[in-house]
DNA sequence: ACTATAGTGAACCATATGGTTAACAAAAAA
DNA sequence: TTTTTTGTTAACCATATGGTTCACTATAGT
């Protein structure tokens, strides 16, 4: 092992990287939903759907339990906790930058 | 334009997934680097680190400003910003799931 | 004027990603 | 018992990603 933070952040970062997979996950922060109730906000094949569930499952920031025929999903909040971390620890750093941005804007900066 | 904020997370988390990338953020997060400096982390080529400096900066995270011969890195907020917000906007949800979580562990529960 | 340094760009390669269709398994419904 | 529904797996394709080496430009140093 290299560094297992590392990883979980790697999967986790790159899961969020995928607006279908953020839509999943806002939806399941709503609470459980089957893969297909998950697939009806897509125009994507189930397999293609199957997939992104995967993904996220694989990342740790989803569960998926099968009863009866249906799998539902709910989130796993492990990881998502170590990526909030990340950010919240140099978020202290970009909020300095915010601050200046905020200043070099109201002094009449050009945005970029 | 179908949405432009989504773009801007893609990039943004994207760009947070790898660790190579996390590790120049963190670097810039305190205080501006050149290329090189950045690189000297990393047992990457110079054409690779170049490579990685030039998704943080299509991400929008960073800014590249060549001065004399060398190119100086710093961070540019905004679109951290976003990713920030996206996060918050979910983390009342994953902070039930926190506590949810924590009862089951203190209860004894399984850690999967 | 020559040489060394910082960094980029192009071309290339291997692997990963994101989608598809087709075939299948298991559970529910008729 | 037959049929429908849910979802998976496998195979395939196109494109993206992450690394390399080689060639090059531009600036700095000698």
């Amino acid at each position: 092992m290299v560094n297992k933070k590392e990883a979980v952040l790697d999967n986790a970062f790159g899961a969020l990287s995928s607006p279908v997979r953020r839509a999943m996950l806002s939806r399941l922060s709503q609470g459980e939903a089957t893969v297909s109730e998950l697939a009806s906000a897509h125009e994507i094949s189930l397999p293609g759907i199957s997939k992104h569930v995967r993904v996220l499952e694989n990342a740790g920031l989803i569960r998926r339990e099968k009863r009866g025929r249906e799998y539902h999903c709910r989130i796993k909040p492990a990881p998502m906790r170590e990526a909030v971390a990340w950010l919240a620890q140099h978020q202290h750093f970009w909020e300095q930058q915010f601050d200046a941005l905020d200043n070099f804007l109201a002094e009449g900066g050009a945005d970029d």
